[in-house]
DNA sequence: ACAAAAGTGTTAGACATACACCCATGT
DNA sequence: ACATGGGTGTATGTCTAACACTTTTGT
C-alpha cells in the first residue's frame, strides 16, 4: 500500500470597506485545470516548509498583498476534490486593513516562480455577493471561511484587523452590523467598547469626513487586551 | 521540484465521567518509531478515503469504540513532527459516552489489517490529568483539542454528547464546573437550562442512587435546538 | 433520625435596550 | 441656515447572581 497524496494550501483573505462590504482576494489560474478561471490564491507546499510559510510565500508571490491577521481555516480532503488526483487542502483565513484592499494586487515575480505563464498572472479582490464559480471547491471554503469569521467576530476582537489601524468608532460599528446582520444601537454599542476598556483614544480626527461632524480615532488596546483576557474577562458583542 | 508528504490522520476522543472526569483514549505503539510509547489512535489515509472515514476506520480498528461526535480539529504540520519524514496530520476530536468509557477498548482484529504485530496491540482510557510523555506531537493535540472542547462547550451543546442520553442534571452541572473550572449555582443551572426548552424531563429516576434523593433524568432534545438554532437563539452557558 | 443529594422561589444588582437632544463640520 | 453624521445621558426592562428551606431516598 503506498500513499499517493498531495498538499496545498489555500488562502481567503477578506477585506473590508464600508462602500463595498467583504471582498475576497482571487487570483485568476494560468494552467489547468480550471485554466482562466479564478481561484482562492495557494499551491503546493514544498517538502520542508511549514504550512503557514507556505501560505505567505504564496500570497506574496501571487498577490503581493500584506496580510494582518491568519490563521488556519480547515482541512479539505474529498477525494475528488481534484481532477489531478488525491489533493489535500490545507485552507488558511486571513483579514487585511482597507489599505491593502484600495491598493489593487500585484504578483511579485521572485526569480524561484519564474515561468512561462507568469506574465498571464492576475489577481483581484472580489466582492463577496458578487463572487463568481471558483475553481475547484473555492466556493465552499469561502462559505466555510465566511462562517468562521461570523462566528468569531462575537467572541474575539478580529474585527480590529479588517479596520486601519486608527479607526472611527462607526466603521467598527458597520462591520458589525454587516458580519452579524442585524442593526446595531450607536450609542449602546459605543458605551460597550468604552467599559470594555479595549480602546485607545486619539486627538486626531477623521481626516475627510465626507459629510457631517467629524469622527474621533480609536485603536486597539492589543495589551490591555490580553491582560483582561489573562483575568478571565471576555470580549463579547 | 516533487513533492513527497504523507498524510496521517489523528483522534483525540474524550470521555468522562463524575469520579474521573476527562480522559483520554491511547493506544500503546507496536512499531517504531516511538515503539512501546502511548499514543493518540490514528494512522496513514489511504489513496482514496475521506479523512473522515479513515478517522473512523482507524477508531473501530484499534479501540473498537463507539464514538458519539467527531468534528475535524486542526491539522499539524511542522515538517520535524515525524522523524520519518514530511508526515502531515489531520487531527480529528470526538466525545464518546461514559457507557463507551467503562467498558475497556479493545481493538478489533479486522482481516484486512492483521499483520504480525497486531496480536501486541493495546488501547486504554488515560486520566487528562495522569497523561504520560506521548509519540510525535501528540501531547500538543490534545492540548488544543482540550481549549477546543472548553471553548466549544460554552456555546454549542456538546456537553451532552459526554453524557449518557438520559441523564440527571446535576451529571451536567459537574461536568461545567469542569470544563469552565468555575463552581456554578445548581439552581441556577437549572433554571437556564429550563428556560432554553432544551431537555426533555422523563418520568425515569436515576437507579442507583448512591447517597441522598433519586435525581429526575433528562435528554438533551436534539429537534428542539436545531429549531431554535435556525430561529437565532443561541445557545450559551 | 440522620445524612446526603434533589427540588424549588424570591430578591437585588448588573447589564442590555430603547430612546432624544445637542454639537461640529461642509455646502 | 441646513443637512449630515458624531457625541453623550437617562429610564426601563430583562437576565444573572446570590441565597435557604423542604423533600426524597438509603442507612
Amino acid at each position: 500500500m503506498h500513499q499517493h497524496i498531495r498538499v496545498t494550501v489555500d488562502a481567503v483573505i477578506f477585506g473590508y470597506n464600508s462602500r463595498d462590504g467583504l471582498s475576497v482576494l482571487l487570483i485568476k489560474r494560468t494552467i489547468p485545470p480550471y485554466i482562466f478561471k479564478w481561484a482562492l490564491p495557494g499551491g503546493f507546499a514544498h517538502n520542508d516548509e511549514p504550512l503557514e510559510d507556505c501560505v505567505k510565500r504564496e500570497l506574496r508571490s501571487e498577490t503581493g498583498i500584506q496580510i494582518n491577521y491568519l490563521e488556519q481555516l480547515y482541512t479539505f480532503g474529498a477525494p475528488e476534490r481534484d481532477p489531478r488526483g488525491r489533493v489535500l487542502s490545507v485552507a488558511y483565513f486571513g483579514l487585511v486593513r482597507p489599505t491593502a484592499l484600495s491598493t489593487p494586487p500585484k504578483p511579485v515575480i521572485n526569480s524561484s516562480f519564474l515561468n512561462k505563464t507568469s506574465d498571464d498572472r492576475e489577481a483581484r479582490w472580489c466582492k463577496l455577493n458578487e463572487l463568481p464559480q471558483l475553481a475547484f471547491d473555492h466556493n465552499m471554503i469561502i462559505e466555510k471561511a465566511l462562517v468562521r469569521l461570523r462566528n468569531k467576530v462575537r467572541y474575539e476582537p478580529i474585527g480590529f484587523e479588517l479596520l486601519d489601524s486608527k479607526f472611527p468608532i462607526s466603521e467598527l460599528e458597520k462591520l458589525y452590523e454587516l458580519l452579524l446582520s442585524r442593526p446595531i444601537d450607536r450609542r449602546n454599542f459605543q458605551k460597550k467598547l468604552n467599559s470594555l476598556g479595549i480602546l485607545i483614544a486619539h486627538e486626531e480626527k477623521q481626516k475627510a469626513a465626507l459629510q457631517g461632524r467629524p469622527a474621533k480615532l480609536f485603536s486597539f488596546n492589543e495589551q490591555e487586551y490580553s491582560k483582561l483576557r489573562d483575568e478571565g474577562v471576555y470580549f463579547e458583542i
